[in-house]
DNA sequence: TTTGACCTTTACGTGAACGTAAGGTATTGA
DNA sequence: TCAATACCTTACGTTCACGTAAAGGTCAAA
C-alpha cells in the first residue's frame, strides 16, 4: 500500500522545494501556512505540503504573498453568504483576468527571443 | 500620409503607458533608455517609446529591470564576436525556458481558479 | 506680471520578501 | 561526555523598484 507521509520537518520541506527554512517561517508569520508543533518544532502536514506547493507555485506566476493569502482563504472558506460569494468570485476573476494578460505577454516575449535566437544561430552559421 | 510621431515628451509617455515620470527616470538611471535632451527636457524618440513597450511588457511577465537591460542589451548588439554570440543565445534561451514553465504554471493556476469560481457560482444558483 | 502647467534635480522614505547574524534548545551518534 | 546536527526566536540588514517631498527653471495664457 502506497501511503503519503503524514508529517515532514521543516528541513524536509526546504530540500523537497529548494526553499529556505526563514523563508518557511516567514509564510507563517503572514499566515500563509500554520503547522503544529511538538514542542517547538514545526510538524508540516500533507495539506501544510500542498499549500506550499501552491504558495510557490503563486509566486513563479508573479503574485504577491497578500495575493496567495488572500486566494488560499477563499478557497478554504468555499462557501459563506451569497454577497461573499460574489466577492469570491469577483476577486478570483480578477486574477484571472490578469493571469490571462499575462499570458499574452508571455506569448509575445517568447516570440521574439525564440525568433532573436534564431537570428543569432544563422549568423553562427554564416561566419 | 499617416505618419508616426518622431518625439513626446515626459508626461506624453506617461499618459500612453500609465506610468509615473519617477518610474521613466529611473529606467533611464538604471540605462534601459537613453532619450536626448532639448536644454535639459528629455525628449523620447519612437525607438526609445519602443524600448519602453518592452520594458513594461518585460515587466509584466515578471522580469527584473536587470533581466530587461541584458536582453536589450543583447538586441542592440545582435552580433558580436562567435564566443559571446553563444552567451547570447545562451541568456536568451535560459530566459525563454523561464517564461515556458511559467506559461505551464499560469495554466495550471488558471485552470484550478475557473474550476474553483465554477464551483462557487454553482453553489449561488442552488440557494 | 503672475498664475499655472510642465519640466528638472537631489535625496530621503517605503513595502515586499526574505537574508543574516547571534544566541539558545534538543536529540543523536562516537 | 562531548560534539555535531537540526531546530528555535529575536532582531537588524538588504535588494528592488520606485514614491514622495523639497526646491527650483521655463514658457504660455490671462
Amino acid at each position: 500500500m502506497l501511503t503519503t507521509r503524514t508529517h515532514y520537518s521543516i528541513g524536509e520541506l526546504c530540500d523537497e522545494f529548494a526553499v529556505t527554512a526563514r523563508a518557511l517561517r516567514f509564510y507563517e508569520d503572514e499566515a500563509l501556512i500554520s503547522p503544529e508543533r511538538r514542542g517547538t518544532t514545526r510538524l508540516y502536514s500533507e495539506r501544510d505540503r500542498s499549500r506550499l506547493a501552491w504558495i510557490l507555485r503563486g509566486k513563479r506566476v508573479g503574485l504577491s504573498l497578500a495575493d496567495i493569502k488572500e486566494l488560499l482563504d477563499l478557497y478554504d472558506l468555499g462557501d459563506g453568504r451569497k454577497t461573499q460569494r460574489i466577492k469570491t468570485v469577483e476577486r478570483c476573476q480578477a486574477q484571472a483576468d490578469k493571469l490571462e494578460q499575462q499570458r499574452v505577454d508571455i506569448d509575445a516575449t517568447l516570440t521574439e527571443l525564440k525568433d532573436f535566437i534564431a537570428l543569432v544561430k544563422a549568423q553562427d552559421q554564416e561566419s
